[in-house]
DNA sequence: ATCCTAAAGTTGCATATACAAATGTTGTGG
DNA sequence: CCACAACATTTGTATATGCAACTTTAGGAT
């Protein structure tokens, strides 16, 4: 017989209890530089991204546009970024300030020794296989309109 | 030469993406019986793991003692879980009351609801596969002493 | 017994996260 | 032009998460 037949277990519990630990791992690294790892992930997309709008930089990085004015609110205080105005009156574009920019270069070491620590704990081969499934999880996901449950 | 040299991107930032995702889509099957995720899955370690030392469910749950003494609050608010005295004066015992016991198997339910849905989006077999990688991954972290950079 | 350390929980502080509802803005059909 | 739907963002409310520091209680060593 197969040597599996149907998943076991939460995916949900497994992702956020997997994420937990992993999380506190790079926020030990990023602690150092005074960011974490939200913030950088922040960081990140807007110093890539450029000028963007709220919403478009939201769906990005897949997370509530109002989640992403709270998020935003720490690294505009911190001098990082700066909510702009849009094309229309109704939209914003964010920027990354020259000090974003610095601390973002120097937080990307943190990031990468966090990364390397657990390359070396989970092996390569994991992490390279964690990568393949959960971007094709991640791009199948973010496009299907998941429909609540009916009635 | 080989099909992969090194993983790209950031571990971290995947895994929170997609559990951002895929909490959203079980959250919005657990609404229906007035339970987020995470309250799901304590209630279904209490009930499971019977009267455990608040420590000990922390340390099975993958999150901070801080954490639990705080999550706990609104589930002993709604009459799902009591806090009880525990062996020593210094410890304490989680239990499931009646109602928590009958929530939980309501929202069994929800969630078996949520779990196929996710299994058709992303096919049994993805789900497997991560299954697996996560849950090797969550054994090999939670026994490692992950140390902070040096200095 | 006393002092010192370890163990178990809790609090202070800061951030992250989302849904529902509110606000303000734009575009459109009539 | 005007009522109305559609869009972009923010607020209200509630929960989740973790680190550092604190309190209380055990256990051990001398």
């Amino acid at each position: 017989m197969s040597t599996h037949t149907k998943p076991q277990g939460c995916t949900n519990l497994k992702l956020r209890q997997l994420g937990r630990i992993v999380t506190r791992h790079y926020d030990r690294y990023l602690s150092a530089v005074g960011l974490k790892n939200t913030q950088y992930a922040m960081l990140s997309h807007v110093v890539k991204l450029g000028p963007i709008r709220p919403s478009d930089l939201a769906g990005r990085m897949q997370i509530e546009a109002s989640t992403l004015t709270r998020n935003l609110q720490p690294m505009v205080a911190q001098g990082w970024l700066t909510v702009g105005e849009g094309e229309d009156a109704r939209s914003r574009l964010v920027v990354a300030t020259l000090e974003g920019q610095q601390k973002h270069a120097q937080a990307q070491h943190a990031w990468k020794e966090a990364q390397l620590a657990l390359n070396d704990l989970l092996g390569v081969e994991r992490i390279w296989a964690l990568h393949e499934l959960m971007d094709s999880s991640i791009a199948t996901l973010s496009h299907s309109a998941r429909k609540p449950p009916s009635p």
